[in-house]
DNA sequence: GAGCACTGC
């Protein structure tokens, strides 16, 4: 018997030649003769078939079945998300109760991939062919064979089965845009796959970063008697590329750099109306206020100018939107109409819009790769065109191939907590597909000795550490939810937690902003923005959770409901940690102490003498103000502690609440002792 | 007197 499960497989008639580099190159044969499977489903099937993936399935099936690891890279539209864990269960990986897991960056594919296959499956989704997200799981233990779940939970699983041992085929698609999960998940498998010989790895990336994944991927195993074992696969990577359906997009740029990009992407829809057949438009730019003054400046010109003009539906989308108005985007438009949709870059990887005839404008210094995927949105159904308001000569000289991937960027105290979890004690060691500076990693680790939940030996402790890496937020904010209960306020704790896990909950309106800030001050508290998540909470419940409630009072019902989510999910955690929920009752200085124990080091005091609302910070000096949408912009109370930091022209801070200096020393004695009072300061 | 975007657990 051998000691690994291997489907059986022929060899695929096409040419597999083995690259001197190490990998694997694979030749396609021309269109391979098909056979439809009859009725009921002919048609589906032969939708199936006609997809570019379909003719290299054989291959793909051959490569998994040899190799530890196959890359496959692949344009949207290839087709490869929804059949490759097709064609590995019809091949029998996920036989004997073993599972084919395929993980996506977002929520949102999860659910559509799934839904698209299990139809093509002809199953009830949720039974042979299921997901799993946050606060969702469609899945039947002992039945569902294919699972697609977010890259964020599959990490999550490792918690409970560190080898992943009910999987035998694990899919990371979507892998070229290196979001902090999937490069963790990626160092994650590739530990894995040095325990487990028999797990095998696809990863799908839309880009050709395919040999350093490659190389990420090789590696030599370590026990030699295993190594000589012919059941094995080979650990080296092979590569596989499937043409995608995309449509060619003609690309324009402009002769000399412009000086006002909004200005000229407003013209430039304006002669794209007047010179070009009809097809609708689709412009990135770069935030929510340039998008409102773009609209608006788009509408006067519609008013000024001629009858023809008048066929011009302009549309806004971004996150904060909503979902009615996100909504009429996906609207067909009535003939002779062309829809401009003026978006954010929610529109380049979040939302497929499946308007027909797109023409694209693009804006901004972003990457090429970026910039390659914007122009992609124009051929998704017909040949398009894309207008770059840049010159060919700064797309070529200036513009970085690949973004800076997260991992690089951003804040790692989240990320090292959970590798703490999963019993990796090297951090710095760590086999990253990118890694992080090691200043980056220190500083993230020193946050999380200050906050207690690493000891001396940089190992978690007990409880604190480890109940904080079991909480799915900020550590911060875990901290602080697990010092409520020395308060006696984590009913309050645990709202505030869900709010500021969210964005805003506010809907911004151009021209109603006298409107908006009344319906904001009508939840105010004096106390900051923490204690007016907690009216705009009681005040929601009290509607009946109803979104005509949250219309009237410009808060995004969406938000909401995903705030009442959240809090259902912490209530569940305390309560498995033994923790009561128990309510300070309006008293709102516990819970101030409650949230400095988290944000201790987050104190900061008001410039004496200053006109503008400058702050300090106490731990650095550093200059920083209050941010408009606080609750406190303008009150400027002497002590403040915000939850967050942003930085454009100025730092601001955000989600602020007015403290106490006394109480520092109760909630955070280890950070803050008294020493004589410090003239200055007074 | 003025606010970068987007994901995820």
């Amino acid at each position: 018997m051998s000691r690994f499960w291997r489907p059986g497989s022929e060899k695929p008639t096409a040419a597999i030649v083995e690259d001197e580099e190490g990998g694997v190159l694979f030749l396609p044969t021309s269109t391979s003769s098909s056979s439809s499977s009859g009725f009921g489903y002919a048609s589906l099937e032969r939708q199936r078939q006609r997809l570019p993936v379909y003719k290299y399935r054989k291959a793909i099936l051959y490569l998994v079945e040899r190799h530890a690891t196959t890359i496959v890279v692949g344009e949207t539209g290839s087709g490869k998300s929804t059949q490759i864990p097709q064609y590995l269960k019809e091949a029998g990986w996920a036989e004997a109760g073993r599972l084919i897991g395929c993980t996506q960056p977002r929520r949102l594919a999860v659910q559509s991939v799934a839904s698209r296959v299990a139809e093509e499956v002809g199953v009830r989704l949720g039974e042979e062919v299921g997901y799993t997200i946050r606060f969702e799981d469609q899945t039947n233990p002992g039945t569902t064979m294919i699972k697609f779940l977010t890259d964020g939970v599959l990490i999550r699983e490792m918690m409970e089965d560190p080898l992943l041992t009910k999987y035998s085929v694990i899919m990371v698609d979507e892998a070229h845009e290196r979001s902090i999960s999937t490069d963790m998940l990626l160092g994650l498998l590739k530990k894995i796959q040095r325990r487990r010989p028999d797990l095998r790895l696809i990863i799908s990336s839309a880009t050709i970063e395919a040999r350093s994944m490659s190389t990420f991927f090789n590696i030599r195993r370590k026990n030699s008697m295993l190594a000589s074992a012919d059941c094995l696969p080979n650990t080296e990577p092979a590569i596989l590329s499937v043409e995608g359906k995309g449509y060619t997009v003609e690309i324009h740029y402009v002769e000399e750099p412009v000086s006002d990009y909004l200005q000229a992407s407003v013209n430039t829809v304006l002669i794209i109306h007047e010179k070009e057949p009809p097809g609708d438009i689709l412009v990135f730019l770069t935030g929510q206020d340039d998008i409102d003054t773009a609209v608006k400046m788009l509408n006067e010109e519609i008013q000024h100018r001629g009858r023809h003009y008048l066929d011009l539906l302009i549309l806004p989308l971004y996150s904060g939107l909503p979902r009615g108005d996100q909504d009429l985007i996906f609207t067909p438009t009535s003939k002779g109409k062309r829809k401009v949709v003026i978006s954010t870059n929610i529109a380049e990887t979040s939302l497929t819009l499946e308007i027909s005839d797109i023409e694209s404008l693009v804006v901004a210094p972003i990457s090429k790769a970026s910039a390659r995927q914007r122009a992609g949105r124009a051929g998704r159904v017909r040949p398009g065109k894309c207008f770059r308001l840049y010159t060919e000569e700064f797309y070529l000289k200036e513009m970085q191939p690949e973004g800076v991937p997260e991992m690089q960027r951003s804040n790692l105290v989240s990320c090292i907590i959970q590798l703490k979890a999963l019993g990796i004690d090297n951090i710095l060691g760590f086999d990253w597909p990118a890694s992080p500076s090691p200043e980056a990693m220190i500083r993230a680790l020193e946050v999380l000795y200050s906050l207690g939940i690493l000891d001396e030996d940089a190992k978690l402790t007990v409880p604190l550490g480890f109940q904080v890496a079991e909480i799915p937020l900020d550590p911060m904010i875990s901290k602080m939810i697990l010092s409520a209960n020395n308060f006696g306020c984590s009913d309050e704790i645990l709202t505030i937690a869900a709010f500021l896990s969210v964005q805003s909950v506010w809907v911004s309106m151009r021209g109603v902003k006298k409107e908006f800030d009344e319906a904001k001050l009508r939840f105010a508290a004096a106390e900051g923005d923490h204690v007016t998540f907690l009216n705009i909470y009681k005040g929601f419940h009290q509607s009946g959770k109803s979104s005509q409630w949250c219309y009237k009072n410009f808060l995004n019902h969406q938000t909401l409901k995903k705030v009442i989510d959240i809090r259902e999910q912490l209530v569940r955690i305390i309560k498995r940690f033994g923790i009561p929920l128990t309510s300070c009752n309006r008293d709102m200085e516990v819970v101030r102490k409650a949230i400095i124990a988290g944000a201790f080091a987050n104190v900061c005091h008001l410039e004496e003498y200053s006109q503008n609302g400058m702050y300090k910070t106490i731990r650095t000096s550093q200059e920083v103000y209050i941010h408009p949408s606080s609750v406190l912009f303008r009150v400027n109370p002497k002590w403040v502690i915000y939850q967050s930091l942003v930085s454009t022209d100025k730092h601001y801070m955000r989600n602020v609440i007015a403290i106490e200096p006394s109480w520092l020393t109760e909630a955070a004695p280890h950070f803050y002792q008294f020493r004589t009072p410090n003239p200055a300061l007074h």
